[in-house]
DNA sequence: ATAGGGTTAG
């Protein structure tokens, strides 16, 4: 027997110098030190190389053993598993029965899971049926690694099928039916397998709470949600990063910020995917500033930004039209990370967007693998900018293509329609979206249809169409329609539609303001005092108007009404020396977008201290002769604005972009592109 | 002892 400096042999050695020593060292000892390797050493040597995830070593040593026992095998394969090549784990699994080695519950797992994760169903059904023949038919692990093969391939049917005829199931079996489902936007369905799981009185854990809280998200029901995160707290399950970002994301997904701030808050530790969660969470939900300036307070905890989180931020820079932010973000994803189809899409939507819309166009020809997400983004870019021939041109592009048209397509396509007034062309592609692409049209596709015809003035047809529906019409409808009658004086069908509004009771105040206007017109004053009424017994959802424009690289935000900026005063006395000079050239103040029941002259001033307004003024005191203006508005710009900003562009000679929550308006010498349809 | 279930985006 050969003397051993280390009494226990070399398992003790690879356990007691973890961290001191690097694995390489200590394999070099082994072998200076004349142990030889039998089959056990190496597979604890395997498995020491693969934590490192040093799997080259690790194949090494594993070529290098001269008799390779189950538990050697089994470390190299869960070696290539952990580093996420299920290829190379299929072909140690082939070669190993090939060889006449017999595996067993955990190789099967493994194997099984790297056909989940090539989504190669047969393979993995194979692999299961050498399982079963080898006597693991009901073995848990065997199983769960199995039900998520079916999981991952979308077969939720087959899954539970599969689920159901499990002699023995555990936590891990359970959580895979709740997350199958939820990712198969099938929530309702999780949040019953969860029932199950309770009363059969499984303890529940962690990882599978992140499946239920995702079901809330997805759900929008942040009631659950809030009651879920409860029963974390009281059960006082085990929390950690992945979990906490869940809740982040749920509350950020529900509205919740100040609720997904605090939990972001008090996370111990936040890995980049925590920070992107929250990122998203404000730029969706219209916080564009927040968003951005989570951005950098990331990259001063040193957390570098990845595709997700500069996503995110793109989005946020669409929203108030920043446009400088966007260009360096999308150099930095060209230089750095990757221009592939999600952020290729969001980077050609940050442009059109910003109104450059031709560098929009140039980079969508350049996104190397374009999906119908990125068509929609380029068909919805020239149909905000107003160009519906455009977008035809590209939908029928598309259609040449092997990527199907889908509910948004059209969508888009129909809304590019009708805010260019194409009419023949919206009613034309109306009918052929249920006859060529059957695609039955919802809501928002009826809203578009019925917007085109009632801006054109054929509101009575537009009435028979909403009549013929077989969901029950929504608000917004029913608005498209009222808003034709009220340009085209058609009385009738417009009291109709302000019914139906009323009846609906929206929370939007533009959309009171949109009936009593009606009234106003057809002269029913009675009306208009009930209008009021109803909306004070209500109470509007309080989004406040704001508008952004860029100067100089920095963003200037401005509310109505804002007197609070430093510039104030000079932004008041350009304003009124323009009201003087477009009074001269026949500006009326249109006071009827005002809804306060006030003396005529000061509503006037209030259509002065629009956000838009005040806004266009600071641009123009704060940059060069003939720069162009981008303003942007997250709501919609307002009639009298609009007619106001026309004049203002002819009086200063500037080009002036307005962008609101619908689309663009470019003004110059005098007219909007739009052609005051819009 | 090892193995199966989990977070963010256009």
């Amino acid at each position: 027997m050969w003397l051993c400096p280390w009494p226990q042999g070399p398992k003790s050695l690879l356990s007691a110098c973890k961290g001191t020593k690097s694995v390489a060292q200590i394999h070099a000892l082994m072998i200076l030190t004349g142990i030889f390797s039998n089959g056990d050493s190496n597979s604890q040597l395997i498995a020491s190389y693969s934590r490192t995830g040093d799997v080259e070593s690790a194949r090494k040593v594993f070529e290098k053993s001269s008799q390779r026992g189950i538990a050697t095998w089994n470390a190299m394969i869960i070696a290539y598993s952990r580093k996420d090549s299920p290829v190379e784990v299929l072909n140690l699994y082939r070669r190993m029965i090939r060889e006449g080695i017999r595996p067993d519950s955990s190789t099967f797992t493994v194997t099984i899971k790297a056909c989940a994760s090539l989504l190669d169903l047969k393979t993995g059904e194979e692999v299961r049926s050498q399982a079963v023949d080898f006597g693991y038919k009901d073995d848990v692990f065997v199983g769960s690694s199995f039900l998520n093969l079916y999981v991952k391939c979308g077969k939720m049917d087959e899954a539970m099928a599969v689920f159901d005829g499990m002699p023995k199931r555990d936590i891990v079996s359970w959580t895979t039916m709740v997350t199958g489902y939820v990712n198969g936007n099938r929530a309702i369905e999780a949040v019953n397998i969860y029932r199950r799981m309770q009363i059969e009185e499984i303890k529940a854990d962690g990882i599978v709470m992140v499946g239920l809280i995702q079901a809330c998200a997805s759900l929008g029901n942040s009631k659950m949600g809030l009651s879920i995160h409860g029963y974390i707290i009281r059960r006082d399950l085990p929390v950690d990063v992945v979990v906490e970002t869940s809740l982040v994301d749920m509350y950020a997904k529900n509205g919740l910020l100040e609720l997904a701030s605090r939990v972001f808050d008090k996370m111990p530790y936040r890995n980049v995917v925590s920070w992107s969660a929250l990122i998203s969470g404000f730029a969706q939900n219209g916080f564009a500033g927040d968003a951005l300036e989570l951005l950098v307070q990331m990259q001063s905890c040193r957390v570098k930004p990845d595709l997700v989180s500069l996503v995110s931020a793109l989005l946020a820079c669409s929203q108030v039209g920043f446009l400088k932010l966007g260009k360096s973000i999308h150099g930095y994803i060209v230089r750095r990370l990757d221009f592939d189809t999600v952020s290729g899409t969001a980077v050609i939507d940050m442009y059109s967007k910003c109104g450059s819309l031709s560098t929009a166009h140039f980079l969508f020809d350049r996104i190397s693998s374009r999906d119908s997400i990125s068509w929609n983004a380029m068909i919805a870019s020239y149909g905000i900018h107003g160009c519906g021939k455009e977008a035809l041109a590209l939908f029928l592009q598309m259609k040449e293509t092997k990527i199907k048209p889908d509910h948004a397509t059209l969508a888009s396509l129909l809304s590019a329609f009708s805010h260019s007034g194409l009419v023949e062309e919206g009613r034309y592609w109306f009918d052929l979206m249920v006859r060529e692409f059957k695609i039955q049209p919802s809501e928002k596709h009826y809203a578009c249809i019925v917007d085109l015809l009632a801006r054109a003035g054929q509101v009575e047809e537009a009435h028979k169409l909403i009549e013929s529906m077989v969901n029950k019409p929504g608000v917004a409808i029913w608005a498209a329609l009222l808003a034709g009658c009220r340009n085209h004086g058609k009385l009738e069908i417009g009291e109709i539609a302000a019914k139906k509004v009323l009846e609906l009771k929206p929370d939007d105040p533009g959309i009171y303001a949109l009936v009593s206007n009606f009234f106003a017109a057809a002269k029913k004053w009675d009306e208009v005092a009930g209008v009021r009424k109803v909306m004070k017994k209500i109470g509007m959802k309080k989004v406040p108007g704001y508008s952004v424009v860029e100067v100089n690289g920095k963003l200037h935000a401005f509310l109505m009404e804002d007197k609070s900026h430093p510039q104030h005063e000079k932004i008041v006395a350009m304003l009124e020396r323009l009201d003087y000079e477009m009074r001269a050239m026949g500006y009326l103040p249109k006071t009827e977008f005002v809804l306060h029941d006030i003396e005529e002259e000061v509503k006037e001033r209030m259509l002065c201290n629009h956000s838009e307004r005040l806004t266009i003024a600071f641009g123009l005191l704060n940059t060069g002769p003939g720069t162009k203006l981008l303003i942007t508005k997250n709501l919609r710009v307002c009639g009298d604005c609009h007619e106001a900003t026309k004049f203002i562009s002819k009086i200063v000679n500037r080009e002036i972009i307005v962008r609101d929550m619908k689309r663009f308006h470019h003004f110059k010498n005098g007219v909007c592109s739009c052609g005051d349809y819009w």
